[in-house]
Parts: C-alpha cells; structure tokens; sequence
DNA sequence: TTTAATTAAATCGCACACGATCAAATCGTG
DNA sequence: CACGATTTGATCGTGTGCGATTTAATTAAA
C-alpha cells in the first residue's frame, strides 16, 4: 500500500510526456496545416535545413524512428515536392534526401512559429531551458536501457 | 539571427517530448507485451483499475483522447475479453466501459513494472517527481492554449 | 409538444510508429 | 576471388491518433 503513489508516479512521468507531446503536436497542428506539413515531416524538414542531403538512417538516427516509419513519410515529402530521393553513388544501400527549392523555401514560413509556440508554452526561456534538458537526460536514459 | 537558438529551443521542447515519449513506450513494450496489451490499452486498463465502469467520453477526457481514437481499441480490449461494452440504460447515448473477471485479473501481473520503470528512468524520486509537475504544467498551458 | 439544437459514440480517411521480414549492396575473411 | 555476414532501405501487418462527418438519443425552445 506504501508504494502506490509510487507506483502511480513510474506511471504518470510517462502518462505525463505521451498527453503532452500530444498537446504540443495540437498546438503545432495549425501553424504546420499551412506549410501542408505534419509534425514528423516538419521535423524531417528541420534536420534537413539545418543540414542537406543526409541519408534515411541518419535521419532515423536522429528523430528515434525507423525506416519502416520514414520511407513512406519521405516518399510523402518527396509526392509534395519538397524533398529528392536518389540512391548514393558511393553506396548503392543508401538513399540520399535532399531539399529541393520548394523545400528550402517552406523554412521562410516558420519565422512566426516561435512567439506562437513560446505564447502557448506560457513559461520563461530558462524554466523551459531546464525542462528541456531534464527531458532529454531521461529520454538518454530510457534509451541506454532499451538500447 | 541572434533568436536562431531561441527558436531551437521551442522546437527542441516539442521534440524532446516526443521523442522522450517513444522511449518511455519502448521501455514498457517488453512488460506489456506479457499481458498482450499495447501502451494506450493499458492506460485505459489503470483508469478502470482505478474506478470501474466509465463511459467513453470520461475516459476520453481523462487521456486527452477523442472517440475516434478509444472507440476501436475499446473494441479491441473487448475482443480480447478485458472489458464489455455496455449502453447506459440512463442515457443511451452513452456507452459504458466494464472490466471483465480476467480484465481485473491483469492488474495481479503489473506488480513489478514499478521496479523495472525507476530502474530504466535512473533517477531519483523527488527528482522525479518534479519533472512530473513541470511537465503537466507545460500541459496545462499548452491545453489552455488549444482549447 | 413538435421541432430545433446539443451531446455521445461511431465511422471513415489519412498519417504515423514499430516489429518482422525481405532484397540488394557492401564488407570481410579465407 | 569467393562466399558468408553485415548493412541499408523497403515492405507488410497491426495499432494508434485525429479531423470531419454521421447517427442516435437527449434537451431546449417555440
């Protein structure tokens, strides 16, 4: 009986960060509905403004998410026109993803995300600096056990 | 230029929840797996442990999830002889959730995730506990925001 | 009280997300 | 060089999630 909020709270941190990613997803919904984006395609875009033509398991590597997930969202980003697919020349395996000029000009669109997204978060920049990295330091850990 | 990191930070929150999110599902993969359940069934399961006999619409607003989405895996717990669904003879209109002998009976087999949860998160429970909060806060906010 | 508005689930279409499996390309060792 | 092992994406089946719409039941209004 001494362990049930305890037990509850193994429950909650996750119950916690499933509601909320949801509850951001929904926030992100309307400013994503106009660049015709979803939240995993945007966040494919992100990776790919920062850094061009990266391979399918880069990405994977660093969104956490299999190719069984991200070919048919690229092939998606590709039938938008946003994205290219081309097999490496170096490494027949690998397929290549690059922007095209539609993609690179869907990053002019996000200037505004960020007052809307801090308006809705409705915390200060190093309250939220803190919870970030709190988050990413059990995601680290999760990870390490699931591994 | 100088809000290029700001503006990071506002996706990297959203992103942590998500990808922090998928993690924490892998880690309880293994351990529900035993009971057949998938991570939003036994969410619905805790609530019905919790309190029997909720309708669709409780349930709902307890997850943050629409009928559209508890409607098939309400169907699919059924199925599986976890629950029955039942019309309120009060209000027809709403369907009331009923645990089963044996959907009762797999609360008996969840007694060790609390043990195996703390040791995946690696960290402490006050630690914890207010992760939590801050979490749920950002939830608030951000459910405020969306209406 | 008959009808209009509201509410609760269900249904449908689309897009993830992942485990399991497969096929093609590359690598490594003899 | 050959051939087995590994790597990389793609494919398939199942189960979420949600917006939009529909149906049935209840409530409110004229």
């Amino acid at each position: 009986m001494s362990d049930a909020p305890a037990l509850k709270l193994g429950d909650f941190i996750c119950f916690s960060l499933y509601s909320a990613s949801h509850a951001f997803t929904r926030v992100y919904k309307p400013l994503l509905d106009r660049l015709g984006l979803t939240y995993p395609q945007y966040l494919v875009m992100v990776l790919l403004w920062e850094k061009d033509g990266q391979t399918v398991g880069q990405i994977g590597e660093q969104l956490f998410l299999e190719s069984s997930t991200l070919t048919p969202l690229l092939k998606r980003l590709e039938a938008a026109g946003h994205v290219r697919r081309e097999r490496n020349p170096a490494d027949e395996r690998q397929v290549l993803i690059r922007l095209t000029d539609s993609g690179r000009a869907l990053k002019d669109q996000t200037t505004d995300f960020f007052d809307h997204l801090m308006e809705a978060v409705g915390m200060g920049v190093e309250e939220l600096t803190e919870l970030r990295d709190n988050i990413q330091a059990l995601r680290a850990n999760l990870n390490r056990f699931a591994g």
